[in-house]
RNA sequence: GGCCUGGUAGCCAAGUGGGAAGGCAGCGGUCUGCAAAACCGUUAUGCGCCGGUUCAAAUCCGGCCCAGGCCUCCA
């Protein structure tokens, strides 16, 4: 049974779905303006962690990720540019899908747009005005929190507690009390739809509200984002959402932690900004980026520094030494010892990630296989048959955590037989032209190692 | 000011009352023609600080210090 820790209640509760053996999950997504830096990849790749083990426990997952693509930002980004608003978002929506393909993040069911779901909007916000939920003043409308008394109650905040004297209307718009929040935008900036509601844009909150409930019904089972979204976006798509079915929204709240940069928050002022393409175009490896984001736990700050990149990328390096490394049991010696480890290792894995996603105490697992496995190997204990089976087992773990490198990459004939002369020269102790061959392949990113057993090859 | 996280070895990090997991890096050794990989050994009498509860505390309670977040449409 996978426990997951809900914001709602403030604490961890087994995950039961609402349909049996489906898990219906809404991810909140990238405001496009801009390409996403790694703080809002962490994010991503929770949310990944989360569906992969889902699926992998053996629900079907059911998953939404909006795509904001009208905001203040994004019209004042293609106003600057002359552009169209789409012309303008189309462009960071393709490299956003290209910067998940890097990472390996599994794509959602639905990738929604806002701009494509303005009816569904309209008519939610038709049915709270009709309850009383909402009021118009000029052409806007706005959510009036008083009429929804639990309100504050995902974020723990009192309303008594909220200064209303400090808050500036940044919008520029009359409401009737400041804590009041849009659904309905009146026409500004030449960017409108003409609808029911008179011509104007929607607010941001209203579009997690009307394309989880479209995709996933009125009820659904979780809800995800950072931290920062729990107030007020979060508190916002409840109240909306509740107040005009007048059901229960979504049963489990998760939120992930912030990555701090050098112990700081990220920021361009600071310069310690990092897009995906930054890093990747330094020489990083997306997998160890992707390691890194992944195995602090997700409620946990992280702090992305150069130091721990490289540690992922050793980790992530020798993890798949190890993988390819299997690939050259050739005998037909067995150790009692490599069944039960698999064993123990999957239990480890699954237990740990069923107590709220704690992925070290997963990962704890599968390093301790690898090091029962190692010493097996020192001893040439590893048969063919367990080899395959360590192999099936990592590759198993995979559709999880999505690191290993299993595309196969044979050798050239070319390279196989610089491999062959190369053992000739070394018998015949000509370690001069061993060398050359083994410096040769090094350029060509192949790795030479030289064990009792054999020669043993990897590329890089 | 209110609410909420986190502070465990050089670095990352698990661990909610009774043996301080795991990863990365380092050092010494084994193996090797030399490497590489792997293995063996080594690296916190102590878990931010001070008190308290208890036979027993990283873990519970109180206070304090530090870092970060939210309280204005940031993942």
């Amino acid at each position: 049974m996978i426990q997951l820790y809900n914001t709602l209640t403030k604490k961890k509760e087994p995950f039961k779905p609402l349909k049996d053996g489906v898990a219906g999950l809404y991810t909140c997504g990238p405001t496009v303006y801009d390409l996403a830096h790694i703080g809002n990849f962490r994010a991503y790749v929770f949310e990944d962690l989360l569906h992969r083990y889902l699926e992998y426990s053996g629900f079907k997952v059911l998953r939404v990720m909006n795509i904001t693509d009208v905001d203040d930002k994004t019209i004042k980004g293609s106003q600057a540019e002359g552009k169209s608003l789409t012309e303008y978002t189309d462009r960071y929506i393709s490299a956003f899908i290209e910067d998940m393909e890097q990472l390996r993040l599994k794509k959602p069911d639905y990738l929604p747009r806002a701009t494509e779901h303005i009816p569904e909007m309209v008519s939610i916000i038709k049915k709270l005005l009709e309850k009383g939920y909402a009021y118009r003043k000029d052409d806007s409308i706005y959510f009036s929190i008083s009429k929804f008394p639990s309100y504050g109650k995902l974020a723990s905040i009192d309303l008594s507690e909220i200064k209303p004297g400090v808050r500036v209307d940044v919008d520029e718009y009359e409401k009737e009390d400041v804590r009041d929040f849009a659904l309905w935008k009146e026409e500004k900036e030449n960017v409108f739809w003409d609808t029911e509601l008179g011509r104007g844009r929607p607010g941001w909150h209203i579009e997690c509200s009307a394309m989880s409930m479209k995709y996933l019904g009125e009820s659904f089972d979780i809800h995800t984002g950072g931290v920062d979204n729990i107030f007020p976006h979060h508190e916002n798509e409840i109240a909306q959402s509740e107040a005009a079915t007048g059901k229960k929204f979504v049963n489990y709240w998760l939120h992930c932690s912030h990555l701090l940069v050098n112990n700081e928050k990220m920021s361009k002022s600071k310069g310690n900004f990092h897009t995906l393409r930054d890093l990747l175009n330094k020489g990083h490896n997306p997998i160890a980026i992707r390691y890194l984001l992944l195995s602090t736990h997700y409620r946990d700050p992280l702090n992305f520094t150069d130091k721990s990149l490289v540690q992922a990328e050793n980790t992530v390096k020798n993890y798949n030494a190890f993988y390819q490394a299997m690939d050259f049991c050739k005998t037909e010696k067995e150790d009692n010892s490599i069944r039960p480890a698999i064993e123990k290792a999957r239990k480890v894995f699954t237990e740990g990630l069923n107590e709220d996603l704690n992925i070290s105490l997963a990962l704890s697992g599968i390093f301790n296989l690898i090091k029962t496995a190692n010493i097996a190997l020192t001893d040439g204990a590893i048969g063919v048959k367990e080899a395959a089976d360590i192999k099936s087992f990592l590759e198993e773990i995979d559709s999880v955590l999505a690191i290993l490198d299993t595309e196969k990459t044979e050798l050239t004939e070319e390279e196989r037989n610089l491999i062959t002369e190369r053992g000739s020269a070394r018998k015949d102790k000509n370690f001069k032209k061993a060398d050359e061959i083994r410096d040769k392949l090094k350029a060509k990113k192949i790795i030479l190692e030289d064990t009792p057993y054999g020669t043993r090859w990897k590329r890089t």
